[in-house]
Order: C-alpha cells, then sequence, then structure tokens
DNA sequence: ACTTTACTCAACCATTCAGTTGACTATAAT
DNA sequence: ATTATAGTCAACTGAATGGTTGAGTAAAGT
C-alpha cells in the first residue's frame, strides 16, 4: 500500500490534516470553541456554558478540534482541560496564503471593467 | 428579524462566510480545484478532466465553490470559464492568523518537558 | 441538417453530521 | 455513605454531502 503517495508535492497525510483542520473549522461552534481557547485553557463544562446545546453536542464538538489536533484535551480528575494547538492552524494559513491576494482579483476587476466598456460602445 | 446582530465582534454575515468557505475548503478535490484554478482560468471540462469522477461531480464541487464566493463562473457560449477570488480566502486567512502561531504550543512543549523531568526523577 | 460537445437538471443512494435523550461511570464534596 | 458534578457512551433522528445515472438543452463543428 502507498502511503507516502505525493499528489501536488503534498503527502496523503497533509492533505488529511487540512480536510480535518478546514472541515473542523467550517462549523461556527467550533470556531467559537477556538476563539474562547485563545483566551486560555478551559475545562469542558466552562466551555459548553455559553451555547444553548447539550453537553454531550459541544463534547462531540470538541472531539472533532481534538482529533483534527487543533486542541490537546487532558483528563484533570472529573474534568477535562482543553487549550488551543497552533501548529495544524499555521499549515492552514500556510496552504491558503498561497492564493489569499491573488492577482486574479486585480485582473477581474480590469477584465469587468473592460467588458462594461465594450458594452457601452 | 436581526439580521446585523454580532456575535464576537462579527456579523452573522461574516460568520457565514466563514462557515461557507472553511466548509468550501474541507474537501481535497475542490481544493484542488482551487489550486488548478490559481495557474490560471479554465473551463469546466479542462478542470474535471484530471480527476476520477463525473463531469457533474466535479460541477457540483465547482457550485459550492462559487456559492462561497471562491471562484467566478462565466458562462461563454457552451463553455464555463471559472477563475479564482482572492477575497474570501483573505478573510479566511484573517481569522485564522489569530490563532495561528500560538503561544499556547511553546508553552505546551515547555510543560510537556517538565512532565517529563518530574516522571523521570 | 446532423452530430458532437459542454454542460445542466432531477432523482436516487449511501454516508456523514449535528443534534437529541437516557443510562452509565468516575471523581469530589458533604 | 450519599449525593452532586463532570463527563462518556450508545442509540436514535433529520438534514446535508458526495457521488452516481439518465435525460435534456444549447452552442459549435461538419
Amino acid at each position: 500500500m502507498i502511503v507516502n503517495q505525493k499528489v501536488n508535492f503534498m503527502t496523503v497525510q497533509q492533505m488529511a490534516q487540512l480536510d480535518a483542520t478546514f472541515s473542523a473549522l467550517s462549523d461556527g461552534t467550533r470556531r467559537a470553541i477556538v476563539a474562547r481557547l485563545a483566551d486560555g485553557e478551559t475545562t469542558l463544562s466552562d466551555l459548553a456554558a455559553p451555547f444553548d446545546m447539550s453537553l454531550t453536542a459541544v463534547s462531540k464538538h470538541l472531539r472533532v478540534l481534538s482529533d483534527a489536533g487543533l486542541v490537546d484535551i487532558e483528563k484533570r480528575g472529573r474534568t477535562r482541560h482543553c487549550r488551543l494547538r497552533g501548529a495544524p492552524i499555521k499549515e492552514a494559513v500556510d496552504w491558503l496564503s498561497k492564493y489569499e491576494s491573488f492577482w486574479i482579483d486585480r485582473f477581474d476587476a480590469l477584465a469587468r471593467h473592460l467588458a462594461k466598456e465594450e458594452n457601452e460602445k
């Protein structure tokens, strides 16, 4: 089985990591959790409090974030303490940054402008 | 109906845009399409060629990217020409950047190091 | 005029996802 | 010893996702 196959200069693992990161962050609740954790470590109950959903639901969200490697969960007595991990986020930023302020937007604007001029002749 | 409600200094629209952007990018096929479009404008058929799936499937992926505002699709005769738009990507990068190189990782590393020392005593 | 190309659309399918509830477990507090 | 707290787990639901196929349409090539 080929596991280290590269697609577009990217290993399958890196692809999977990006899948996990982006899909973890595609949910507003989970982004809120990330934002909250940026203010410091917290327990699951504390995290869940502001949300209008069951503890189980938040626990599941947290699990998604944890599986994606975005947060660390540490069991301490009967509480779970969660904190943010920056590494996978950095990978996502690195990927995105390639396409961010892309010249294409400026080209678009120009193309539209020319098309409009053409129509108005 | 409240439409401009702000949650954590972010409008619901901005939240929805981030939802759309991250979830659009959570699929490898769609990220490949974005990467491909960074090399320049292409038609749907051209885009679809390298993928081992139906044209319909790729068309759907493209629709997702278009709905998320990540690509522009322009009908020209019987072909659809697609190009990348940088703006929503920039928003995603801006959001992510807040949490990227977070001090927490360094703290983690330190904590783990100390814990290890403790164990080795 | 006929055929091919480049799609779209609708219907369907299997899987995943976000949420629920109710029962359970382990730790901490009284 | 009992009770409350913090959380997990399994089972269920409804909606969304990623894919398929087959039929249809509009433009281009011959």
